[in-house]
Formats: structure tokens, C-alpha cells, sequence
DNA sequence: GCCGATTACTTTGCCGTCGTAGTATTTTCC
DNA sequence: GGAAAATACTACGACGGCAAAGTAATCGGC
């Protein structure tokens, strides 16, 4: 339990630096997520707000409101779905790529690389976290391919 | 930055998985930990709000709003500091004691023992973590006593 | 012993998240 | 092909968290 408090610790710690980094760029980290899986993990810059939501592992409340403040930001846009009149498409737009490259580099700078770890107890780390993450019931699928010495080995 | 990643989802799982064993009782993670400080950190039932405060590591207002819906619960009371007008004291309630002990065993049923963890893997766990966080400028002298193989062995 | 600084709490406003409910659009199946 | 089920998004209310500003009480230096 000492290790659950823990992890709840760190989150808020980590939450706490990113969002500081991240207000000079008026972004929070929770909307900085979004536009990075709009650029690193489509092949367009756009997703459909269903998707959003289960990469991210949040409800559609949370990514209707996400794309509201990032639309009004003029970062992403809302587009229509070709084929099917139900979904909506949230694109990145070019100054929404602009502000999320910056982003990430303050990041890198100012919160990922102060963590001190080396990259075996980094490894290990993420070993234990995945562990209790499928404890608790995370769908990991997409992870797989990151994390190969998780249950062989 | 998986690692951070996945302290991320770790937090966000836990948390959902504790709000979900805790709603029965009407109570959230947040006034859950409220009560267990007042149980098990503190000689007579009761803290000042700055020491909760302080302890859960939260910003005075989140102390203030959990505690005005504690009171509403007739979990806790506020009764005035003795000596400092300043300060006000809250006193959890037969009621709240009876209802934070069934809360535990609910959590450490449903949650806590969820993790597969071995006892080494355990500690671990909490030794790269508590790196991590005192990395990202957490306060730890507290916890020191709970883990004196940190930094020593 | 007074005035300024500090401390403790509250209030207000904003944000992200959830849960629930609603609406509109497919899709499925008889 | 039309009704029922499923799907995708939006709306609303509640909650926990922060930041900033306000209020009240205490402390400290001169």
C-alpha cells in the first residue's frame, strides 16, 4: 500500500512540473497528450474523437471538452468523417504542430530529464509498473511491442 | 518518459478501481485518506486543516472542501484550536471511525491485495519510485522511518 | 505596545475527470 | 426496408485539484 501512495506521489509531482512547463505554451498536460497522439501516432495529424478517447483512456466527455479548448486555441480542428456522418475528426493544425513541437522540447528538458534513473532502473520500473497496471486492469495491447521482456523471459 | 507514462495510467487506474470499492460507503479516495490521517496519524482523532494540509500534500482549499463535505457526512467535526483562533481542528466522529474501518477492509480486499507483487518486488517498486519523486522535488523526510533500506544496504 | 509581516482558513474561478442522460447516425436483423 | 440495437458525440452536474485574493488572528521587531 506504501507502493500504491507512491505512485499516487509521483503522479502529482509529475503532473504538477509538466503543467508549469507547459503554461507558458497556455497548454495543460492533459491536452498536450491529445496533440501529441495527433502527431506521433496517426499517419494524417487527425483522429476521431473516439479514438482519442481510448488511446488516452478517457471518457468522450473529457475529449469534447479537450477539443473545445483546443480548437478555440486554433491548434486542432474539428472535421467532418468522410464515411460515416457520426464521427468527427479532431486535425492538427500547422500552428497546433508548431506549439507541440516546442512543447515537447521543454518537457524533454525541464521534467523527463530530471528524473535521475538509469536505464536498467528505468527498465525495472517500467517492468513493476506494467505489472501492477495488468493487476489493476489495464488494457496493455498497444504496449506490447514497447515492453518485450515483460512475461517471456 | 514510459516510465512517467505509466506512472500516469498506474495512478489513474488505482484511483478509479479505490473511487469504485469506496462509493458504497459514499466516501471518495481523497476523504477517505482525510479520515485515515485523522485515525492512525494523530493521538486523538483530530488535526489542524494546515496539517492535513501539509500531510496530503493538497493546496488548503482541496483541505477545506473535503472537509466541509466530511462534516456535511457527519464523519468529522470542526471544533476551534484551544489555543490559536487561527486554526480549527477537525475531530472525526464515533460515526467516522466506524465507517473508515470498514472502508480499510473494503480497500485492502478489493485493491491493495490485487497487486501480485512479490515482497521484494514490493520494495523495489517503492525504492525507484521514492528516487523518481524526490528527482522531482518531493518532500520525503516523513516517510524516512518507513524505509530505512533506501540509500542504505 | 503598535504596526507590519506571517499564518490559517475560506472564497471564487478555472480545469480535468467522471457518470448519466440525451441526440443523431449507422448497422443489424427479421 | 423498417424497427431495434449499437455507436459517436454532446450536455449537464458533481467532484477534486490549483491559483489567487480575501479575512481574521497571531507574532515580532522596534
Amino acid at each position: 500500500m506504501a507502493a500504491i501512495t507512491s505512485i499516487m506521489r509521483a503522479h502529482q509531482l509529475f503532473l504538477a512540473r509538466a503543467n508549469d512547463t507547459l503554461r507558458p505554451f497556455d497548454l495543460t498536460y492533459s491536452r498536450y497528450e491529445v496533440l501529441a497522439w495527433l502527431v506521433w501516432q496517426s499517419d494524417d495529424g487527425s483522429l476521431s474523437l473516439k479514438d482519442l478517447s481510448e488511446f488516452l483512456q478517457v471518457t468522450p466527455a473529457t475529449i469534447t471538452k479537450a477539443i473545445d479548448r483546443l480548437e478555440g486555441a486554433r491548434l486542432v480542428r474539428r472535421v467532418p468523417h468522410p464515411h460515416d456522418a457520426r464521427t468527427t475528426l479532431a486535425r492538427i493544425t500547422a500552428r497546433g504542430r508548431r506549439v507541440v513541437g516546442q512543447a515537447t522540447d521543454a518537457l524533454n528538458r525541464d521534467v523527463f530529464e530530471a528524473v535521475s534513473l538509469s536505464d536498467e532502473e528505468m527498465h525495472d520500473l517500467f517492468r513493476l509498473l506494467l505489472k501492477v497496471r495488468v493487476d489493476a486492469g489495464d488494457f496493455v495491447e498497444l504496449l506490447d511491442d514497447d515492453i518485450p521482456s515483460v512475461g517471456a523471459r
